[in-house]
DNA sequence: ATGTCAATTCGTCAATTGGCGATATGGAGG
DNA sequence: CCTCCATATCGCCAATTGACGAATTGACAT
């Protein structure tokens, strides 16, 4: 019960996009690719997003073949993990954000991680990011940083 | 049930500083003089603190001749606050520093908004912060910044 | 009106955060 | 062993945060 645990468990959970990464694994786990694909945003971003997460005792992973599967945990080593959890499985469903997330984590799961690490880590109806192209060839529109509104 | 105000109720009770105010402020209200008397923070950065945290529906404040008496809401616009409040409340209990910060908060109420800013936002047994020398007198081993052990 | 004084707001600074691309890691298959 | 590829880690940058002191505000008392 120390303020430490409490401060891990609760900064993991303020942030909006790992919010988003929780409210999606609700529905199952999910492998990191299909996680990207959700998301969209950048593999190292998610990568540090879901080792937070996992630092503050939320998720598990399991490794299956070529892919890292994670999935809520909530009765890991923080104690406040389990109650937090709770709370977020009954908060935020009629936000837009989230349904529209949701969706494409139902998609992302039809297709399975093969199909989407394939497509190089995106869904039907989105802008393909190919990687280890040679020639510097960016994405356009790609924001760094940070904003708020 | 928007993320924005999720985000904001979320992000003002994960710093401990203010999860430190909030606890105690369980013990009843306090005007911001018994806050800073307690916690030993600047004015400006306590009174930075309490706008967060009445941003977010988690504290109300009530004028008394020259003092502004914080406490703790729940049932403000913010649908998110009760249940956080709640669930702090069984929270961080045993923690020493908590526990400490109760004790000082008793010896704050004891002796009451006038002694304490009499005192220039002290408490007996500890250093007196003396406000508007001309001499600029810095109080010394206060760290500029943050740190993260 | 004017002064007092608790509290807020302003301006600055350093630490943290969250994004990115590049590079490293490490299990599976040859 | 060596290569492939999903994932993790590294280094960098801009935005945000939390601390401070100084200046301002505003209710009360004279």
């Amino acid at each position: 019960m120390s303020l430490r645990a409490y401060e891990d468990a609760m900064k993991a959970v303020a942030d909006p996009t790992r919010v988003r990464i929780l409210k999606i694994l609700e529905g199952g786990e999910l492998c990191v690719c299909q996680v990207i694909a959700v998301i969209a945003l950048g593999q190292s971003t998610i990568s540090k997003h879901l080792f937070l997460l996992r630092a503050a005792g939320l998720i598990k992973d399991r490794r299956d073949r070529k892919w890292i599967h994670y999935s809520l945990d909530g009765k890991s080593g923080n104690p406040y993990a389990g109650t937090v959890l709770r709370n977020i499985r009954k908060w935020l469903n009629d936000d837009p954000v989230i349904i529209e997330d949701r969706k494409r984590a139902g998609l992302a799961r039809d297709i399975g991680p093969v199909a989407i690490c394939e497509r190089g880590m995106g869904l039907p109806g989105r802008k393909i990011l190919r990687r280890r192209i040679h020639g510097s060839s960016r994405q356009p529109g790609v924001a760094r940083g940070r904003k708020r509104t």
